[in-house]
Order: C-alpha cells, then structure tokens, then sequence
DNA sequence: TTGATCCATCATGCATTCTTGATGTACGAG
DNA sequence: CTCGTACATCAAGAATGCATGATGGATCAA
C-alpha cells in the first residue's frame, strides 16, 4: 500500500488534518491568504494555542508562510493535498482484488 | 471547503489513517478479504489491541465487517478512500484564488 | 450441558497531544 | 534607546489515544 519512506509523511498530514481546529484554520484560509492576527481575533482560542497548530499545518507542508516585517500571512499550499491522493488512491484498487477466505 | 457535517467524519478517517499499526492492517487485507485470527496469529500485538484498530478502521468505513458462525472477515471498503478526496480535491482549488491580505 | 474457541468490550496504566499562561525574539513607532 | 505589538516557543496541567490483561457473549464440538 505505502512505502515506508512516503508512511511517515502520510500520517503527518493525516495528523494534521485530523483536528477540528486545523480543519477551522484551513477552512479560514479558503478564500486566499490572511493574517495570522486576523485568525487570533476572530477565534475562539488563544493566540498560542492558534499558534501551535498552524506550526502543525506548516509542518505538514499544507500552508504556505509568509513573513512581512512584524507580521505574517499564511495560505493554503494548493500541493499539499498531493500527498494524500497515492493512499486514497491504493484504497480503491486493493479492494477490487478478491482472495479466498482463509480459516485459521 | 467541508461542510461542519463532512467535517467530523473527515477527521475519523485522517485519524484512522495515521496510525502505524491501521496502515499495518490496510496493508495486509490489500489482497483481499482476511479472517481476524489470521491477522491475530500473523500480528505481535495483542487480540484487544488489534480489535480496537480494527473498530477504528470499521468505523471510519475504511474496512468491511463480515461475521461468518464463530468466525469474522475483514475487506477493505473500495468506497472508503471517497470521503477523503472531496477535502483533498478543495484543497487544490483553495489554494488558487487570491485575495488581499488585510491588516488589524 | 460442559468446555473450548473466537471475538468484542471494559478497566487500568502509560504515552502522546492539546490548551493555557508565561517568557523570549524581532520589528516598528516615538 | 525605550516601549508596545506580533508572533513563536517553553513549561505544566488537562485531555485524549493506545496497549495490556480480564471479562463476557456467541458459536460450535463432544
């Protein structure tokens, strides 16, 4: 199904992708790049805690960073999705195959 | 990019995506449909571990559940990996539009 | 019925992750 | 230079997830 070299990388995204919070971030960003000032305003939550996953979002390469000055502006990086399709991919193939039922 | 009813059953399947051991079990069932005790014998971990992956895996519909007397088979759901390419197809389009980056 | 097997679920201890508040760094304004 | 703002990072407690052993229901054989 995975490689072991592309495993890890799968389940950091899967991980990051998993959060209902980061999925709020992501969805925040849809509409293009913003502030992260404008995030900590609007949300719920605290500005470390903000903080915290939009390192696990960078980290897992789904948004973009953007440095200016005294403040920063993430995006949404269009390729990160990329890595998500070879697995989703291989679910549809391995179970077309048919193998008889083995008893133990 | 999800809707809040996607978004729930999104993050269940990224999260039974990211653990070592379920992509263990997606890996062995690729060649078709498997006894548990199978992967029971095959598997160092312990029977209660491998049922709490297996209820993870079954309730993200990411496997088949076919109880058969005594014994129970498992497959992996060809339809699973659907749900996933919604969220990883947006993220595409997301990332192309462009907006202003505002200011507080 | 009795006993054995297969499997799910529960309870517990441990590990990881998340949240919150505090501290630190870089930058710009005055 | 000094102060305030924006952001990241650290430390500690809370919450969640995982592994293990024990228990229980269902099925089948004798």
């Amino acid at each position: 199904m995975l490689s072991n070299k592309n495993r890890a990388k799968t389940a950091e995204m899967c991980h990051a992708f998993q959060d209902g919070m980061r999925l709020d971030i992501l969805d925040w960003l849809k509409e293009g790049e913003r502030g992260a000032c404008e995030l900590t305003d609007a949300s719920q939550a605290g500005q470390s805690c903000l903080s915290f996953h939009r390192k696990v979002l960078k980290d897992a390469d789904l948004i973009h960073y953007r440095p200016e000055g005294r403040w920063v502006y993430y995006s949404i990086n269009s390729d990160g999705g990329e890595k998500l399709k070879d697995p989703v991919a291989s679910l549809r193939t391995m179970g077309k195959t048919v193998r008889p039922s083995p008893r133990c």
